[in-house]
DNA sequence: CGCCGACTTGAAACACCTCAAATAGGGTGG
DNA sequence: CCACCCTATTTGAGGTGTTTCAAGTCGGCG
């Protein structure tokens, strides 16, 4: 059934020419640094350069990881345009950030970022903004890891769904990158979107096109 | 054989009247709002009332949690002397926040704090600084998640020996508190009490005394 | 003294993982 | 443009760790 709808030209895709279409929104930092390009897989920065810079995600997606000394991999996070990242970095955190799909990157100094924060009452709120954006995240990502797993996988579609504005969702990720992000093996990902389709939960247009149809967080 | 210990008046001890001896470190805002008593089980804060305070524990132990619509409880964080909560509260998560143990509460305003964080750059740095210190406690808490039952239980103790800067651990909170912060259940818990025991990873002088002989987080 | 809450331990059930194999598309080179 | 390979996804069968249900112990407290 997917061939099927692979005919028709206007749902085709090209699985990693995908961006998200959402401008980034106006911030008092807005402007600062330069913007690289980073293609899919590639990182922005790895494990030992730490607290130089901070992020921001200008188009694509960026996923923050940690590699385990067993082999497994911790997404810690995953950002779209206009998120930024690398705030944690001022400690020693063992975390590396890759693009998932071919991204643009605001990369900005911290240094400079602080001396502006300094005389700058507006910068200085605007961190403390961003910074509590992230704790926002990070608590809500260990509140998903507490339920089931078609709970988490139905949530984490929520949460793209909100992101995107949208009924539909593009996945800018693999089932390998959600399953490492909500603690969970590939296959079980998989798995899950088989029965949260076949409770007329989503719908898999393609296998990284999903319509979500819930409009609240699933249980819990 | 903890029968045995009981009988050793120097190491009996009350359940719930153990504090943690640590003095709180200084701080730009260490003077500020007042503080309250708060005895075991007993609110700090409750859902709704969101943002108009921060908290800082003066003695004792706090827990912050969510509770679910299915009647499960998800501990957020535990804080001890000297640490800051109630930062995520601006926004309206659904948390709540009780004493584990008899504890002290400093709490302050949030209004009093950001006027003079726009006029003393000090005190809107600190105020990012204990952010932060949240954000990195937020991801550790979702990198514990990720690990096996003993791991779990392990790292958990391993901090809080981290936090004493002793060998020996007070636990100040119960099996479920720790199970429903881990994403266990009691049993689970206890069990894994029991099989580090039986590994010579830790000791349990009594059940809520508890001595961890590793020095490195483990596994992962 | 006796109840109640917290902890421990055992046995069976279940959710998720592991291992394995099949399918399909994207990219590459001829 | 086609053949091929490689990666991503899906699905199945069996194994394992954690949960669930149940029972029993211990100490604190009224």
């Amino acid at each position: 059934m997917w061939k099927a709808n692979l005919k028709n030209k206007k749902l085709q895709f090209h699985r990693h020419k995908r961006q998200s279409l959402f401008p980034p929104s106006r911030s008092p930092i807005d402007r600062m640094g330069s913007s690289t390009l980073i293609s899919r897989g590639k990182k922005v920065f790895r494990n030992g350069q730490a607290g130089k810079h901070i992020y921001r995600v200008e188009s694509g997606c960026i996923r923050t990881y940690a590699n385990l000394s067993d082999g497994r991999r911790h997404i810690v996070a995953f950002y779209f345009p206009g998120d930024y990242f690398g705030l944690e970095m001022h400690k020693k955190h063992r975390i590396s950030a890759e693009a998932t799909t071919p991204s643009s990157v605001r990369v900005i100094d911290i240094k400079a970022l602080t001396s502006r924060a300094a005389i700058d009452v507006a910068v200085a709120q605007y961190m403390l903004h961003i910074t509590n954006v992230e704790l926002q995240r990070a608590q809500n990502h260990s509140l998903l890891l507490h339920n089931s797993s078609d709970e988490r996988v139905g949530n984490f579609l929520f949460e793209m769904k909100k992101r995107n504005r949208s009924k539909e969702v593009d996945l800018l990720m693999t089932r390998q990158d959600i399953a490492d992000y909500l603690n969970l093996t590939h296959e079980t990902v998989s798995r899950a979107f088989a029965r949260l389709e076949k409770t007329s939960a989503i719908s898999l247009l393609t296998p990284w096109r999903i319509a979500v149809h819930f409009r609240k967080p699933l249980a819990a």
